[in-house]
RNA sequence: GGGCGCUUAGCUCAGUUGGUUAGAGCAUCUCGUUUACACCGAGAGGGUCGGGGGUUCGAGUCCCUCAGCGCCCACCA
C-alpha cells in the first residue's frame, strides 16, 4: 500500500465534502427510532464573508454535532445566514455612492432592495461555501435566510400574534437621526467624536414675577437652537434632601480617601457646601414657583412654557435650571413623559428647521443656531459664552453629526415576554454555560425595556400595518365597519384597531398575518396606508429556532427537532438575540428554543482586538485552510476554547514572492492589498473586496498556533500510515484482552480513560481540554510508545497477527475519537484502514463503517482500565526518561548500547521485567540487572526517581566525561540540599507539624528522608567518582 | 459611572476543592538522519505567578487594595 507522506488535505477535503454529501451524512430527518439533537447556527450576516471568530464559533458547533451524532443522535444542524437590516444596506448604498455616485433615492425602494438581493446572493454563497470548506457538517438541504418566504412567514404570523395581543404599540421615540441618510440608526451605530463647541447661558423671563422672585432664570445649553422646541424649565423638586445627599456621600468619600486624595475630596466637599448655602433658598423659591404652576416666556417663539419640577434637574449643576426639549433630548424626554409636556418637534427629515421654528424655518442647524444666539444677544437674554469640548454623536455610516429626533416607532411590550425569558433561566429550563453570562441576561431583561422594533430602512422584513390618521370618528368606525365585510376579515387574517390621536382626531390600524397583494390593494383602495418602515434584525433572528424548522405551521420537523439542544455563540449577543429568542419561542411555539445555550471566548488579534469588519483586522479562514488545511485550523482554534480567556491570534502575512514573513499591524491590516516590505511586491488575502485586489496573487495568513496543529495533523497521518504499511496479511479473529501482552492492555486502558475524558469534555464544553487530551495521548502514547512497541512484535511472524488486530483497533478508536476536531485527517485514514482491515473490533470483530463520520462514538470500556498497567508503564516511561537524561549528560552517541543497572523494590522489578527489552529499543540500553540487588558500577552516573525510589545505574566505563559528571553532580546535590533545608524549616516549624493534617506531614517527612538518601547517594557517587578517575587524570 | 472578565516563561495559553521542586506548545540552545513522520526524535536553559496588604501551619489558587488591559451596559443641560 502506498500513502504519501503529507496528507494532503486539499484533496482529500474537496473528495470528502462530496462523498458525505452523496452519502447523505449531513441530512438529518424526523426518525422515531432515534433520539433527536439540534443546533441552529447563529446566522452570519451577510455584510461580508465569515473571519477566524465564525471559524471558532463553527468549528466549535460541527464537535458538538459530530458527537452527538455519532453518539446515535439524529443530529441536525440548521444553516442559514442573516439579512442585517442597516448593515447590509448600509454596505451596498457604500458601494453605489463609491461606484456611481448614487444615492438610494436615486434608484428608489425597488431597485435598491434588488441591489441588495444581488449583494446577498453573492455572499451567501462565498459564507455557505467557506462553512463547507472548514468541514461544517450543515444540513445544507435546510439552508434558510432570514429573509426568506419561510422566514417571512414566521415573522408576519408573529407580528399579527403581538398586535392581537396588544403586544406591538405604537409610539414616539427618539431616535437617532442621521440628517443625511434621512433615516434612524441604532444606538450602536453611533460614535461619539469631540469637536469644540461653546457653552451658552441664556435667560428666560419669568412672567409677571411676584415680588421677592426672580424676573428671569439662567439655564446653558450647547444646542441654543433647540429652545424653539423647548416646553418646559425644570428644578429639582426637593434640593435640600439633593444637597444633604451630596453632602453626605462627600463626606464618605472623604472618610476613605488616601492622603493624596484628601485635599481634593476635602475641596468637593467644600465645594457643595458653599454652593448650597449660596442657593438652597433660591431653589426652593423656584421649586415653590413651579408648584404654582408659574409660567415662563420663551423667548424668539413667543411662547410660555411653565416651570416644572423634576429631579433631572440637578441643583449641583449650572444655575440648577435645565431647559426641556422632549423633542430632541433623550433626557428630556424622559422628563417630558414624567410632567407630561408637550412635546415639538422643530426638525424636517433633512435636519433643516420646519414650521415651528417660525422665522428660522427651512435654516440649516448651523445657520439657525448663529441666528437664535444673534437674536437672543439683540434682546438682551443671552448670557456668557464659554468655550468648550463638546462629545457629538456621529452617525457611523454617513459621519455625519446624529440629531435625535422624535418619530412614530412600533414597539414590543417586554414585562410579560422578559418575565418569561428570565423565568426560563431562573429555572433552568435553559441553562447558559459558563454560569457567570447568566447575570447579564438577567439584568437586561429585568429592565424590561420595550423594545423599538421599527426601523427607517428599505432592507429588512416590511412592518404589516396599513393605517389612515386624521379621521372622525364616524369615518374611522365607517372604514372598520367596511374592513371587517373582508372575507379575509371574517378568516381572521386582519385585525383593525381605532387609536386616538392627540389631536383628538382617530386612526385606524390594520395588521394583515400574511402576504396578500389582492387584499392589500383592496385595503389601499379605501386609502389604507402602508407603513414605509421594516423590522428590526433581531426581530427575525428571534425566530430563528423555530422559523426555520416550519413554524406557524405544525410541521413534524417543529415537532421532533424543537426545542433545540443548544445554542453556541459568542458573548456579545447574549441580550440583542440570545434573550429574545427565549422569550419569542416561549411566546410563538409556548416552549424555550433550546436547552443549553453555551458562550465561547472570542478571537482577538495581535493587539488584543475584536475582528470585526469595519477594523479590517478579519482573518479568512479560507486562507488559513489554504495554507494549514482545515483540520489543522479546527483543531488549532479548539485547543484555544477555554472557559474564561478570549484569545490573541497574531497573525502574520507571507509573501508569496519571496517568502518572507510580514506581520500584521495596525497599519496594514485593513488594506486587502499589501505590500511586501521585502521585495516589493504586491500581494493580497483572501479578504480582498475590490475587484482590482482580487485579482492580485494571494499570499498565505501564517500563524504558529496552527502550525502546531498541522504537525499534529501530520504526526497523526504518518503513525497511522506506519501501521498500514504493516497490516500486510491481515485477519479478523476475536481477542481475549486477559492474554494480550502488556502494552497491548496499556494502550486499551489508556484508550478507556481517554475515551472517558473526551466524551466528558464536550459534553461539558471543555474543548480546548477534549483537544488537549487527544493531543497528548495520540502523540506521546500511541505515537511515541504503543507504535515504538509494536515495531517488532510487527517484525516477528508469531506475534504480528495479534499486534495488528489490536493496531487496527486502537487506531479505529483514535480515529473516532479525533474525528469531530478533525474530520478530514481521520476519515482519510479511516478509508486506508477500511482497506487494510475492513473487519476489526476486539471481542466481536464487524465489518467497520464505509464512514468514520457515521461510525458509532467510542465507549469508555471500563473492564480495560487498569491502573496497576498503567503505573506499570509510568515507570517505564520514567526509566526510559532517565536513562535518556543520563545519555545526553554525558554525550553518548545514538549508536552506542549503554549498559544500565536498574535499582529498584520488588513491585517494580516485576512491573518492569517485561519490558527489559524495550528499553533496549527505546533507549539504546542493555539491561544488565534488575531489582533490589543491582548495584552500581564503578565507573557511574546514577539517576534517582524518587517518586517511583527506583535508581537507574549505568556503566560509563567507556563513555566517562569526567568533567561533566563532576559539574552535573554537583548541581544536583546543590539542589537537594536546598530542597532538604526548605523540607527541614518546614518540619522545624511546630505550628505546621501541629496544624497541617497529618497526612501532609507525614509525607513531607517521608519526602525529606528520601531527599537525604539521594543526597547521600549523590554524595558517595562523587566521591567514588573523584577517586576513580583520580589517578587516571 | 455600573457590571463581567483578564494580568503566570520571549510569545500564545493551562493550572481541579489552598498542600512536594508552577506546566504545555512555539521560539532559543545542544545533540541526532535508529526501516511512519525534520511538519521528526532526544535533551537543556528560561518564571519574585501585575504591585502592595491580609487570612492560613501553608497562597498562582481565598479576601482587601492599587495599577494596567478587554468587553457589555448606562451617562455626559
Amino acid at each position: 500500500m502506498t500513502i504519501p507522506i503529507r496528507f494532503e488535505h486539499a484533496e482529500a477535503a474537496a473528495e470528502l465534502i462530496q462523498a458525505w454529501d452523496n452519502a447523505g451524512c449531513n441530512h438529518a430527518s424526523v426518525n422515531p427510532n432515534k433520539k433527536p439533537f439540534s443546533i441552529v447556527i447563529p446566522p452570519p450576516n451577510v455584510t461580508g464573508a465569515l473571519h477566524l471568530g465564525h471559524g471558532l464559533n463553527n468549528t466549535l458547533q460541527d464537535i458538538v454535532v459530530r458527537t452527538k451524532r455519532m453518539q446515535g443522535f439524529e443530529a441536525l444542524w440548521m444553516p442559514g445566514t442573516d439579512h442585517a437590516g442597516i448593515a447590509t444596506q448600509a454596505v451596498v448604498e457604500r458601494r453605489l455612492k463609491e461606484l456611481e455616485n448614487k444615492s438610494r433615492h436615486d434608484l428608489g425602494r425597488e431597485a435598491l432592495v434588488e441591489r441588495i438581493w444581488a449583494w446577498k446572493d453573492q455572499y451567501e454563497t462565498r459564507i455557505l461555501s467557506q462553512l463547507k470548506r472548514m468541514g461544517c457538517s450543515c444540513d445544507w438541504q435546510r439552508t434558510r435566510f432570514t429573509l426568506d418566504p419561510i422566514c417571512a412567514a414566521a415573522v408576519r404570523a408573529t407580528f399579527f400574534d403581538l398586535f392581537r395581543q396588544s403586544l406591538v404599540y405604537r409610539g414616539k421615540r427618539l431616535v437617532n437621526w442621521d440628517t443625511f441618510l434621512q433615516t434612524a440608526v441604532s444606538d450602536d451605530e453611533v460614535f461619539n467624536e469631540t469637536k469644540k463647541g461653546h457653552f451658552y447661558h441664556i435667560f428666560y423671563n419669568v412672567l409677571s414675577p411676584k415680588p421677592g422672585e426672580p424676573k428671569r432664570v439662567e439655564i446653558a445649553t450647547t444646542r441654543p437652537e433647540t429652545m424653539l422646541g423647548d416646553t418646559a424649565v425644570a428644578v429639582h423638586p426637593d434640593p435640600a434632601t439633593a444637597f444633604a445627599k451630596l453632602e453626605s456621600d462627600a463626606r464618605t468619600k472623604l472618610a476613605a480617601a488616601t492622603d493624596k486624595e484628601k485635599a481634593e475630596c476635602q475641596a468637593e466637599l467644600d465645594a457643595i457646601v458653599q454652593r448650597r448655602d449660596r442657593m438652597l433658598a433660591s431653589l426652593e423659591l423656584l421649586r415653590d414657583m413651579a408648584h404654582d404652576g408659574r409660567m415662563l416666556e420663551l423667548p424668539l417663539a413667543g411662547r410660555q412654557i411653565p416651570l416644572v419640577a423634576d429631579v433631572w434637574a440637578k441643583p449641583e449643576m449650572g444655575s440648577g435650571c435645565v431647559k426641556i426639549t422632549p423633542a430632541h433630548d433623550p433626557n428630556d424626554y424622559e422628563v417630558g413623559l414624567r410632567c407630561d409636556l408637550p412635546m415639538i418637534n422643530i426638525l424636517n427629515p433633512d435636519g433643516t428647521i420646519n414650521s415651528e421654528g417660525g422665522k428660522y424655518e427651512g435654516l440649516t442647524i448651523a445657520q439657525s443656531r448663529k441666528r437664535v444666539v444673534e437674536d437672543l444677544e439683540a434682546i438682551g437674554q443671552l448670557g456668557d459664552v464659554e468655550d468648550r469640548d463638546i462629545e457629538l454623536p456621529h452617525s457611523d455610516r454617513s459621519k455625519t453629526p446624529i440629531e435625535p429626533f422624535l418619530a412614530d416607532q412600533w414597539f414590543v411590550k417586554m414585562d410579560t415576554l422578559a418575565q418569561s425569558a428570565m423565568d426560563a433561566v431562573t429555572d433552568e429550563r435553559v441553562k447558559i454555560f459558563p454560569e457567570r453570562y447568566r447575570k447579564g441576561y438577567l439584568d437586561w431583561l429585568g429592565e424590561k425595556r420595550d423594545w423599538p422594533v421599527s426601523r427607517q430602512l428599505w432592507w429588512g422584513h416590511r412592518i404589516p400595518i396599513w393605517s389612515l390618521h386624521g379621521l372622525s370618528e364616524a369615518a374611522a368606525t365607517d372604514l372598520v365597519a367596511r374592513l371587517r365585510l373582508l372575507p379575509a376579515h371574517s378568516e381572521g387574517d386582519v385585525l383593525d384597531r381605532i387609536e386616538n390621536a392627540e389631536d383628538s382626531t382617530r386612526s385606524v390600524v390594520v395588521c394583515l398575518r400574511q402576504e396578500n397583494e389582492t387584499l392589500e390593494r383592496e385595503i389601499e383602495a379605501m386609502g389604507l396606508v402602508r407603513d414605509p418602515d421594516v423590522l428590526d434584525t433581531w426581530f427575525s433572528s428571534a425566530l430563528w429556532p423555530h422559523s426555520t424548522l416550519g413554524w406557524p405551521a405544525k410541521t413534524p420537523e417543529l415537532e421532533y427537532f424543537y426545542p433545540t439542544s443548544t445554542l453556541i455563540t459568542s458573548r456579545d449577543i447574549i441580550t440583542l438575540w440570545v434573550a429574545r429568542m427565549v422569550l419569542m419561542g416561549l411566546n410563538n411555539v409556548g416552549q424555550v428554543p433550546f436547552r443549553e445555550v453555551f458562550i465561547h471566548p472570542k478571537i482577538l488579534d495581535g493587539q488584543g482586538e475584536t475582528m470585526s469588519k469595519s477594523k479590517g483586522n478579519g482573518v479568512d479562514p479560507i486562507d488559513v485552510i489554504d495554507k494549514f488545511g482545515p483540520d489543522a485550523m479546527r483543531f488549532g482554534l479548539a485547543r484555544l476554547a477555554t472557559e474564561t480567556q478570549d484569545v490573541r491570534m497574531p497573525v502574520q502575512y507571507e509573501c508569496p514572492s519571496c517568502e518572507k514573513l510580514i506581520d500584521q499591524t495596525p497599519k496594514n491590516r485593513s488594506l486587502p492589498r499589501i505590500d511586501c516590505p521585502h521585495c516589493g511586491k504586491p500581494f493580497s488575502t483572501q479578504w480582498a473586496e475590490s475587484d482590482e485586489d482580487k485579482l492580485l496573487i494571494k499570499g498565505a495568513v501564517v500563524s504558529e498556533r496552527f502550525e502546531t496543529a498541522r504537525n499534529f495533523v501530520n504526526k497523526l497521518w504518518n503513525a497511522a500510515r506506519f501501521a498500514l504499511m504493516n497490516f500486510d496479511g491481515y485477519t479478523s479473529e476475536p481477542i481475549d484482552v486477559a492474554s494480550l501482552p502488556l502494552e497491548d492492555r496499556w494502550v486499551l486502558s489508556r484508550l478507556s480513560t481517554v475515551t472517558r475524558q473526551v466524551t466528558e469534555a464536550i459534553q461539558r464544553y471543555q474543548f480546548a481540554e477534549a483537544s488537549g487530551v487527544l493531543y497528548n495521548f495520540a502523540w506521546d502514547e500511541f505515537c511515541s510508545f504503543y507504535v515504538e512497541i509494536a515495531k517488532p512484535r510487527l517484525s516477528d511472524e508469531n506475534q504480528r497477527p495479534t499486534a495488528q488486530r489490536v493496531m487496527a483497533h486502537s487506531l479505529d478508536t483514535l480515529l473516532r475519537l479525533l474525528h469531530p476536531i478533525t474530520p478530514f485527517v481521520t476519515e482519510s485514514i479511516w478509508k486506508h484502514l477500511g482497506d487494510a482491515a475492513p473487519i476489526r473490533g476486539l471481542d466481536a470483530p464487524t465489518a467497520a463503517n464505509p464512514f468514520v463520520m457515521t461510525a458509532t462514538w467510542p465507549e469508555s470500556n471500563a473492564a480495560h482500565f487498569d491502573p496497576t498497567i498503567e503505573r506499570q508503564f509510568a515507570e517505564f516511561q520514567e526509566v526510559i526518561g532517565a536513562i535518556r537524561k543520563i545519555r545526553a549528560s554525558q554525550n553518548i552517541a545514538p549508536r552506542e548500547t549503554l549498559p544500565v543497572a536498574i535499582h529498584c523494590s520488588e513491585s517494580s522489578t516485576q512491573l518492569l521485567q517485561p519490558m527489559r527489552s524495550y528499553l533496549e529499543a527505546l533507549a539504546g540500553a542493555e539491561v544488565i540487572s534488575l531489582g533490589p540487588d543491582a548495584n552500581s558500577f564503578a565507573t557511574d552516573a546514577p539517576l534517582a526517581i524518587p517518586s517511583i525510589d527506583i535508581t537507574v545505574h549505568v556503566d560509563l566505563e567507556k563513555f566517562i566525561d569526567v568533567q561533566a559528571e563532576l559539574s552535573r553532580l554537583e548541581k544536583l546535590l546543590g539542589q537537594l540540599v536546598k530542597q532538604i533545608t526548605g523540607k527541614e524549616q518546614k518540619l522545624n516549624n511546630e505550628s505546621f507539624v501541629s496544624r497541617a493534617p497529618t497526612e501532609v506531614v507525614d509525607k513531607e517527612r517521608e519526602s525529606l528522608n528520601e531527599l537525604k538518601q539521594q543526597h547521600r547517594t549523590v554524595q558517595s557517587d562523587l566521591q567514588k567518582l573523584k577517586l576513580s578517575t583520580g589517578p587516571k587524570s
